[in-house]
DNA sequence: ACATTTCCAGAATAAACGTTCTATTATTAT
DNA sequence: ATAATAATAGAACGTTTATTCTGGAAATGT
């Protein structure tokens, strides 16, 4: 019978989903790969396939976590005011304080979206799901009167969005953390 | 003496730009340029010297245009409101009515400022300026009264700046013209 | 003990890459 | 006309790329 694997899947399969998100897709070469996760080349096509495939498997974990987060977040019933402020400020964090590696679906959206359908339809879907989630949550808060009603939520959450893969992009780039902060907090002036 | 130039070599280099522009940095080979440029390999090295240095100078001159571009239209005595509504609008038809090629220099920030330092530079050099544009023309509103006065001119102009990078990033990804115009707008309110 | 399967190290392959070289032709200023 | 420069096409070079192949060592379940 057979021998088991001697690495984890799943921690292997992170570990190269932040080489990728580190330096994108073409940055990153296979035997870049083999060297630092220290898994064997025949090992990663055995296991993963191709490296596009590979990279594919590794944008869906970033982006199911990154859903179930937000879901998770917005499952707290403190003031929408607060937990946007601290959605925000996680994704800040989590963006700047690992060496500047921005978020794995803009890098995606930015190097690959044009060229790869595939990429392009999870950014289309991701971009929906975030909306929704944001739009769902706003209008709760208008309607408990949290926050100002006169806004279209659909709008506001779109925004919100496109706020988020701003700060990604400086973040990624620019990385001063205290600053994308104050641009939150401004953003979330747009509630009252 | 010497035979002329037989390509106009700023035209060439903005076809090289918008090659760049559209499919990043190493999605575009030398022999795509050679091919969709019309000019010969030989010629591009003796021109503008390998495709690094191409790159830097088609970003250069990218991001000379745009920040003339910017001081132009503040130069506009109309009210800033109207100013910035029509900066927007001109950023988002720019970044998407031309098969999706997004911003430059987002596009550098993405795949190189990581691993560039010279492109970090420039995209930082690059934040500061029209920060700075921004920053100045909002504070001569305020003094104007065109714009609510309690709000910090220089937090207020970073945050613009965020929300430029991240319409440009959702118009190479998504696209959709319309609700990145009303994210815009949206955006502005933070005038009040 | 044995068959089975996975691991690993590394060679092999074929294509694409950036870059340089060669050779020829065309144009200009003197 | 001649010397000098720049154009062209295409071969050549050495590297790097993704991927596959080879062969042997290691471990597991029966």
């Amino acid at each position: 019978m057979p021998r088991s694997k001697e690495f984890d899947e799943a921690e292997v399969l992170d570990r190269a989903l932040g080489l990728f998100r580190a330096r994108g897709f073409k940055h990153t070469s296979f035997t870049d790969l083999v060297g630092e996760l220290g898994v064997s080349r025949q090992s990663l096509y055995d296991t993963y396939g191709d490296k596009q495939t590979l990279y594919q498997t590794a944008l869906k974990r970033y982006l199911e976590r990154a859903i179930n987060f937000m879901r998770q977040q917005f499952d707290d019933p403190a003031p929408t005011r607060e937990v946007l402020t601290r959605l925000f400020d996680t994704i800040i964090s989590e963006n700047c304080d690992h060496g500047s590696p921005g978020c794995l679906m803009v890098n995606s959206m930015v190097e690959l979206s044009p060229h790869d359908a595939d990429t392009r339809a999870l950014a289309q879907r991701h971009a929906r799901e975030v909306e929704g989630l944001l739009a769902s949550r706003l209008s709760a808060a208008q309607r408990k009167g949290e926050i100002a009603k006169k806004k279209d939520p659909v709008a506001l959450a779109r925004f919100f969005y496109h706020t988020i893969l701003g700060l990604s992009v400086a973040s990624r780039a620019l990385g001063e953390r205290k600053t994308l902060r104050d641009s939150a907090r401004l953003a979330l002036q747009l509630l009252d």
